[in-house]
DNA sequence: CTAAAGTTTCAGTATTTTCTGAAAATTCAG
DNA sequence: CTGAATTTTCAGAAAATACTGAAACTTTAG
C-alpha cells in the first residue's frame, strides 16, 4: 500500500502533538488528520496500517473522534468496512468542535457555579470567593450566549463580520449615537 | 490553620478537574483556583497545606502559573515569603489565557501549514491534502486577526459587542446597504 | 443457519505524566 | 561572611493513561 507522502507525515504528525495538548490523545489527534486530508473515506485497517497504530488502538480512536461528531460513517456498495470521513469545510469542524467543548467543559462549570452562588457564605472568605465566581459565571455565561448568537449566523455573515474585525466598533458607536439621540 | 469552606472546596475541586482536560494538570489547575478566590495573596506553604501537596509540587505548579502569566508574584513587608495572587477581573484572566494559547499553539500550526503550504505536492492526494490545509489555514488566520483586533479594544465596548449578539447582522446589513447603495 | 469478514472489548503491559522527598541553591538579616 | 528561611531542582516512586493482542461479538453473504 502506498505509504503518506512528507506533506500529509508532517500534517498528521503535527495534530498528533496538539491533540495531545488539549484532551484528545496522539493518536486519535492523527487520526483525524489523515482522515480530514484524506481526499476519499478510508477505512480503519488503511488508518492502522499508515500510521502503524494496533487495529484496536484505531478502532478507539475512531469512536472518540464519533463522539466529538467530527468524523462521520459511510459505505461504499459492495464492500462491508466502514468508511470515514470528515467535512473539509474548517468551519464546520470550528463549529463541531466548539459546541461538544460548549457541552462538556462549559455547561458543568456554569451549573457549579450556579450552585457555588446559591450556597451561604460562611464567612466574609467565602464572600469575597462567592463575589469572584460570580464574575466568572457572567462573563462565561456571556460569552456562551454570544457563541450561540454567532453560531445560528450563516458562514457568509460571520465571515464578513470577522473581516470587519475592529472596524465593528465604528459601527457600534454610530448605531449608539443614532439610537440615543443627540 | 483554617480549612477551606465546603464552598471553596468545590470550586478548586472542578477546576482540577477542567484543568486536567485542558493541558494543564489537576494539580495546577486546583492551585490556580484556590490562588483565584483568595481575598488576599497567598504563599506556598499555605497552598501545600491546603490542597495536600507536596511543598515542591506546588514550586512547579506555581512555576507553571507563572509561565502561563495567570498568577502575579508580592511580598509583604517584613515577610520573606512570595505571596501570589492573581487577577479577579474574568475578562483579563481570558485575554491571557486566549494569548498564551495563541502563542504556544495557534502560530506553531499556522506556521506549520504555510510551510505545507509551500512544499510541492508529489501526486493528486497531496494536491487535495493541500487544498484542505489552506482552508484550515484561511481560517485560522482569520479567526487569530479578529482576536487581535478584538483583544485592543477596551471591556465596555466589548461587553456592548457581545451583549448585541446577533443584532450586529441587522447593522451590518444596515452598514452594507449604504456602502453599496441601494 | 454457517462461516467469513469485520469490529469491539478488555485484561494486561508499556509508556507517559505526575508527584514526592531529599538535597542543592538562593536570599537576606545580622 | 554565616546561617536560617525559603525556594528550586531532580531522581526515582507512584499513578494515570495509552496501547496491544487475543478473544468475543456482530453482521451479512451464501
Amino acid at each position: 500500500m502506498e505509504r503518506l507522502s512528507p506533506l500529509v507525515r508532517e500534517f498528521v504528525t503535527h495534530f498528533g502533538e496538539m491533540g495531545s495538548r488539549w484532551g484528545i490523545n496522539r493518536t486519535v489527534g492523527q487520526i483525524y488528520a489523515l482522515i480530514f486530508v484524506s481526499a476519499e473515506p478510508v477505512h480503519a485497517d488503511y488508518l492502522a496500517e499508515q500510521l502503524s497504530f494496533s487495529r484496536s488502538n484505531v478502532s478507539m480512536g475512531l469512536k472518540e473522534l464519533q463522539a466529538w461528531r467530527l468524523v462521520k460513517l459511510t459505505h461504499f456498495p459492495g464492500d462491508r468496512r466502514e468508511y470515514f470521513e470528515a467535512p473539509s469545510d474548517a468551519w464546520e469542524v470550528f463549529r463541531t468542535l466548539a459546541e461538544e467543548r460548549r457541552r462538556r467543559e462549559i455547561e458543568p462549570t456554569l451549573s457549579m457555579l450556579r450552585h457555588a452562588m446559591l450556597e451561604n457564605p460562611r464567612n466574609d472568605a467565602d464572600k469575597i470567593a462567592q463575589e469572584k465566581m460570580r464574575g466568572m459565571y457572567e462573563l462565561i455565561e456571556m460569552l456562551s450566549k454570544w457563541f450561540d448568537d454567532v453560531q445560528q449566523m450563516d458562514s457568509k455573515t460571520l465571515m464578513q463580520l470577522l473581516k470587519m474585525g475592529a472596524k465593528v466598533q465604528k459601527l457600534l458607536a454610530l448605531a449608539k449615537g443614532r439610537s440615543s439621540g443627540s
